[in-house]
DNA sequence: CTTGCTGCAAAAGTTTTGCACACGT
DNA sequence: ACGTGTGCAAAACTTTTGCAGCAAG
């Protein structure tokens, strides 16, 4: 539903980065943001002494064309079949690049695979996770927020994150569910 | 701190455990709870048309021994030393089952490595993670059940269970970082 | 030019699986 | 006896790393 699309920003930013957008604002409105962001990487690597290359930038793109939550793979195959050629590696370095750059972080769905969220500019979420159609729903978790200072004052801790994640049968898997017993007797 | 340890249970279970302590209570005060989840177990294997074996009984004392959150690596190391011979298979094996009758739980804690905690009988617990050190902090956490089934309700979910993991600093490991800053500047 | 970056393939880490043999019921 | 469980080693999977050549600043 974004009018303005990844690859669009990606021929802009192409047509000469090295001089546009060096100043980024520090925030914007959420479409808006977009812009931005590419600016905010390359600011984020350049103070690190880190090069702001084809590949990183590609992977960006192809995070903000996620709307949810996503994995690495799943930025893998999208871009192979987008014909960008990125090296599962360049993925993950990238990624790691990407979250200390504060642009995305992780969120912990399952502990078998890194789970990923474009979370610049906005707050935190919680995740509603379906365990059976894998359906994630994300909904707004202010209130969390204050829990965990609340919590982190109590035991002397600084406050760094905060995850919070519901399971449940989602309203299509308990249909499905319901018709599969049916049929049973 | 448990007055009975789980080497007394597992001697007392090995000395005939076939008959014994069939019929459990379906809870109990907590350190009472000890003697049961044995019999539970064994009853949740026997309805799945399972085996009670000694490995399985030696894993479920390992994680009675466990006060909060564990792996399975852990587990194994620990058994090794107690002179308990258990395969990591069976121990991922077991696992699983005693996921299945609800006796242990999956906390998220990171991504790369399953963490589980026993859960049966106790209400669901927060976590609170020190990034640095690793610390985990368990907090009780009864309004997010009520919140989980506010959610859930609201997009027709049907709730299955909730985490919610606090990442910050400990007092600890902001000392060290203090410490460090002095010596160098 | 200098330094960091990429892709590849191999390594590392956790979890799963196939198989021959052992054990609980 | 039957059917399941166990250990082992290999496989499967995600993520990391070493290295030779390549590209950004």
């Amino acid at each position: 539903m974004l009018a303005v699309g990844p690859t669009a920003l990606s021929v802009a930013v192409w047509g000469g980065y090295n001089t546009v957008m060096s100043k980024a604002p520090p925030a914007a409105a959420d479409d808006q943001m977009i812009m931005p962001l590419c600016a905010i990487f390359r600011r984020f690597l350049k103070r690190q002494g880190l090069k702001f290359t084809t590949e990183r930038a590609l992977i960006l793109d192809a995070v903000l064309d996620k709307p949810g939550v996503f994995e690495a793979d799943e930025l893998l195959q999208e871009m192979r079949e987008a014909d960008h050629r990125v090296s599962k590696a360049t993925i993950y370095r990238t990624l790691k690049h990407l979250m200390e750059a504060k642009i995305i972080s992780e969120v912990l769905i399952d502990s078998r695979q890194a789970h990923y969220r474009l979370s610049f500019g906005k707050e935190p979420k919680g995740h509603l996770v379906c365990v059976e159609t894998n359906q994630i729903i994300e909904f707004p978790a202010a209130e969390l927020t204050e829990l965990r200072d609340r919590l982190c004052k109590e035991h002397g801790f600084d406050p760094v994150s905060h995850r919070f994640v519901i399971y449940g049968i989602s309203p299509e898997a308990q249909k499905a569910e319901q018709a599969e017993r049916d049929s049973e007797g």
